[in-house]
Formats: structure tokens, C-alpha cells, sequence
DNA sequence: CGTGACTGTTAATGAGCGTTAACCATTTCC
DNA sequence: GGAAATGGTTAACGCTCATTAACAGTCACG
């Protein structure tokens, strides 16, 4: 579990570059060629290492699917003796991470999922329907006043405050990393602090 | 200033369903043929009411961006007497309006700007930029203690946190229109006031 | 040495698709 | 009543682009 200092391999360098690329122009709007370009060979030569443009872009979705169920589910088991609101704000911490850290990734996870063939795309949908419940389950224990739909409804719309980061100005304007993750981990709390508030109006 | 009850026009016919179409399966997703066999006519029946492909693309995303604002702007205008937190919530309750009611051009809002020619571009960010400034002059009157780079990201994750409508479940498993609308409501408010709490810590 | 396994290259193929051309029916209106 | 205007049609063009073919350099290793 060393952490790796390794030269990238290249296909690790594709996957890179094909997802900035698919963030930024879309999945049909990038030619293979781009493609091979970013990483200095041309078009075709990807085909030693991909049978597929759809398999670049559905190793990206499950591979960004997986790594967040995989980190959520790492941060439930490693704590034992926290308590849930420590819990909560152990994923919501994970998720502004991955949010910050993989912009591109992000951006493509709710944007290109369609372009999946059939198989990948199911299970693409049931690593987030995983994630989803689990944020759930540890949402529902911090505020028990919600009711299970509520949660779930308001599980999305957090998420879809957190992944608002990619429309916060190119880099250069943002206030900084840490000042940023910290305002995204505040409003997500007070966001679900207020859904909370429902049933007692 | 009648609520139209006329039929639709077949641009607008034209316009709504490329909109749900660009949405489902993105700009490059769709020909042209589908979008005409939408509203029943073929193919290049269409350039008998756009000069193109992204004609209507362009016309939906400045549709929208000047939808928001000038329905944003209205509000501003018919609110004497209100008070800055009462025409945040109205701010907040139009957006909902839009998010909920047209979810294809939500979806289109921010995944499709960057297909569109310069000029209708710039034009769109420059809507979206008003659009903007103008929340971001409410929230700090309503929370004075955010300072203005801050108030500009909340503003932007509460968009996000708004524009989440698309992934709550296709429509049948919606907790209904009203509860739905009323969560977002609050989970926004409770954002913004959750990021005014930074200065505090 | 030499024979695979790897990783590239360029050229060709073939499908998809936006757009244009050429043509036609219907309505409007002097 | 006839000429525009309007809103369709189908067929053809041309370009882009993913994929495949055919070929070649390099390195490991028996």
C-alpha cells in the first residue's frame, strides 16, 4: 500500500488526459486523435491500449464511482467510536476532496454517464446508488427528523452543492483550498441542519 | 401581458423537444433527424425555422440565461417594502420555480455552453455573470457578515445545490412538487446561513 | 542470432451526420 | 385566378471521425 511514486504508466497518462478532454468539450466532442495528441502519440496508437473510445470513458466512470464508494466505505470502517456527526463530516470531507482534487472527474460523472454501453452503465449507477444510501444511512442517524425519502432527496441536492466547485471560477480566483473546502463543508452541514427542520413547521 | 393559451408555435414545438433531446444525450448526442421526427416533420424540414444545428442550441441557452435574469430583475423591481430576506426568498422561490419546472434547460444550462459560437457565448456568461451579481448583492445584505469572494462561491454552490433537481429520480419518485420545492427552500437558506458562520470561528 | 511481445506509425475504410439542392402542396392576398 | 410566401419532402454532397490494415522499430530473452 506503499504510496506510489512511479512514473504514470501511459495508459494512466491517457485516462488523464481523456478526461480533462471529456470535461472540457464532451465525450462526442474530442477526437481520438486529440486525444492521442495530449499524450504525444496519434490517433490510432490508443488502440494498443484501449479496445475503445467508450472504454476509456466508461473506465473513468467506474473507476470515479468505485473510488468514492470504495473512500466512503474505508472512512465508515475506520471509525469506530466516532460519532455519526463525525462520521458525516468524515464523507462529506472525502467528497470535497475528490470534488477539488479531480475537477475533470467530477464533471464527466454526472455529465456523460449516458454515453455508457448498457452493462457499464448499470453498474456505474449501482456504485452511486451504494454511495447514495450509505451517505443516507449516516445523514438519518444525525438528523433523525428526516424522513428516509427526504434524506435521499436531500443526500442529491447536497452532492449537487459539493460538485458545484468546477463553476467556481478557474483556479486562479478561488480563494484558496482550504478556504473553499471549508465553506463547501459548512453550507452542506447547514443545508442538511435546515432539511432537518421540516417536519417541526 | 395574457397568459398565452394559443397553441405552440412549431419553433417552439422545435425548441422544446431539441431541448429535452440535447439533455437526455448531449448537443452531439442528437441529429437532426430526431429532433424533427420529435415534432413530425423530417430532417431538414427544420431549416425552414433555424439557419442550423446550433441556431437552436444558441437560442435556448440565451433563452434561458435571460429568463433567469429578467424574471430575477422583476422581482427586485416589485419588491418595495420587502424586506432583503424576503426577496431572497423570492429570489430563492423563482430559481426553484425554474429548476423544477424546466429541467431539460437546466441540464442544458451548464453542459452545453461550450458548443456554442463565440459571440452567443460571451453573451450567455455575460447574462449568467448579472444573474449572479445580482444574488450575490441580496445574500449579503440578508448575511452582511460574508465578504463579497465568499458570498460569490456560496451563491455559485447554492446554484448547484438548486440545479440537483435533474438527478432527484425521474419524476414518478418525487415526494410531490410543493415538498420537494419547499426542501430546496430551505436547505438553501440554510446553506447561506451556514457560510455567513465563518467569520465567527 | 532471432523470434516474439510491445508500442508506434501512416493510409484506407466506412458509417454518421449536418447541410444544401431541387422539387412540390397549400395558403394568402392583390 | 395567379403569384408569392410558407413549410414541407427526398436525394445527394461532403466532411468528420472511430476503427482497422499493414507495416516497422525496439527490447527481452532463449
Amino acid at each position: 500500500m506503499a504510496t506510489r511514486t512511479d512514473a504514470p504508466t501511459r495508459r494512466e497518462q491517457i485516462l488523464k488526459e481523456a478526461a480533462r478532454l471529456f470535461a472540457d468539450r464532451g465525450f462526442h466532442g474530442v477526437g481520438v486523435d486529440e486525444i492521442g495528441a495530449a499524450v504525444g502519440i496519434s490517433g490510432p496508437g490508443l488502440y494498443r491500449h484501449f479496445p475503445g473510445k467508450d472504454a476509456m470513458l466508461a473506465e473513468l466512470l467506474v473507476g470515479i464511482s468505485g473510488r468514492l464508494l470504495t473512500g466512503a466505505k474505508r472512512r465508515l470502517a475506520e471509525a469506530d467510536g466516532e460519532t455519526s456527526s463525525q462520521i458525516l463530516d468524515s464523507l462529506i470531507e472525502g467528497h470535497i476532496d475528490f470534488a477539488l482534487d479531480d475537477r475533470p472527474l467530477i464533471t464527466l460523472h454526472d455529465r456523460e454517464l449516458d454515453r455508457l454501453r448498457d452493462s457499464d452503465r448499470k453498474l456505474v449507477r449501482q456504485l452511486q446508488r451504494q454511495y447514495v444510501e450509505l451517505w443516507v444511512q449516516v445523514v438519518r442517524e444525525v438528523y433523525p427528523g428526516l424522513a428516509e425519502p427526504t434524506a435521499r432527496s436531500a443526500v442529491h441536492s447536497v452532492f449537487g452543492l459539493l460538485n458545484s466547485t468546477p463553476h467556481l471560477g478557474r483556479a486562479g480566483t478561488l480563494p484558496g483550498r482550504g478556504t473553499t473546502a471549508a465553506l463547501l463543508h459548512r453550507m452542506a452541514r447547514g443545508a442538511f441542519a435546515a432539511a432537518e427542520a421540516e417536519s417541526r413547521a
